[in-house]
DNA sequence: TAAATAAACTAACAACTGTTAGTTTATTGT
DNA sequence: ACAATAAACTAACAGTTGTTAGTTTATTTA
């Protein structure tokens, strides 16, 4: 295996810290502290804390893009798809808790990558709804108000990073078994 | 009507900063430039940056915790008092958007006042798990782990407030029934 | 062993932070 | 008309912020 880099050992303590008091909140200071070494040392891995921010967040969106591309080249129908989506959210959601915090909470100082970011989103909020309206469309989902059902099951997927950590080890496929019983029975037909 | 204080309206123009911004992310400058006055003159009317905080998030936490303790006293079985939490959250989300964004994202930050939010929290989580408990052994309630369940349903509900400003018009009653369709129709015997 | 690289250090910067002190101006109640 | 109050102002503070420059130290490669 690939040892980590420093660099990437910045990140990833960084993604730490900005999950508990969030991008503003953490200074230079505190993640040097974090790291054992002085504020400035850190510049000799990593260009801006910007940049920190802009790589935690921009590398999961780009894996749920990819995930949800996948999903909808494959040959399921709707319901199998919402399994699907469930998966991918459950396993980012596990392999990297922390960056998801920062995704989820301090999107919006992306600055140079905002805009990037939010075209990632709203392509992949234009796919669930898709995948929803089919699913109305063709009888295998009973008929709920498509953006109010993708509202629903997006928040319990956005906020497995907060929940996650309160359960002691994550079976990956036995909670998504449980979640999709809990999001997807309910409406299934 | 009892007309706004003018203390009332730097919390309210504060909500809606620290709503876009983060509460880290919002300087008193910022805030001034809003009221469109100095930010010294701030302190004519509040304490420190920290009290509007405080005034803003646990006001709200306690409005939940007298909405949770009425639903509790009422004479209804399990899927009825789900709905009356249903009915709280679209309220308080409803009339009090940016404040809801604040407890959501800046609880971390309270400081004196987070013993005492995580007291209200963990009382109302408490309350809500028995609700869901009694149901099931009441066979209201299809069996589910009572954990993923309140996750999933407190998920959506406390995400309300991201997704209300993006309806023009919000029905209250219209807006509960189709989210008491989503969240409890799929789990009811 | 010499050279190159990785990774830390000290010192400092200009800008920005929340907040205080003291003062002025406008509005309200008697 | 006067006094009291509400609400703004200017000026300044001490501490913190992200970041740069220049240097030293340890490790790896040729």
């Amino acid at each position: 295996m690939p040892k980590e880099t420093r660099k990437q050992e910045i990140i990833r303590v960084a993604a730490k810290l900005f999950k508990n008091k969030g991008y503003s909140a953490v200074t230079m200071r505190d993640l040097a502290k974090a790291m054992d070494i002085k504020a400035a040392s850190l510049y000799n891995h990593i260009s801006s804390k910007q940049a920190i921010l802009q790589d935690i967040i921009i590398a999961i969106a780009e894996d749920f893009t990819t995930g949800m591309q996948q999903i909808m080249d494959s040959d399921t129908n709707s319901i199998g798809r919402l399994e699907q989506v469930i998966g991918l959210h459950v396993k980012i959601a596990t392999e990297n808790t922390d960056g998801l915090a920062a995704l989820n909470s301090d999107w919006m100082h992306l600055e140079n990558k905002l805009e990037y970011y939010l075209k990632l989103r709203n392509a992949y909020e234009s796919n669930y709804l898709k995948i929803i309206q089919k699913g109305i469309a063709q009888n295998e989902i009973k008929f709920v108000k498509p953006d109010v059902l993708m509202f629903s099951m997006l928040s319990t997927l956005r906020s497995l990073y907060l929940w996650l950590p309160k359960k002691e080890i994550v079976n990956q496929q036995e909670l998504t078994e449980s979640l999709s019983q809990i999001l997807i029975k309910g409406i299934n037909k």
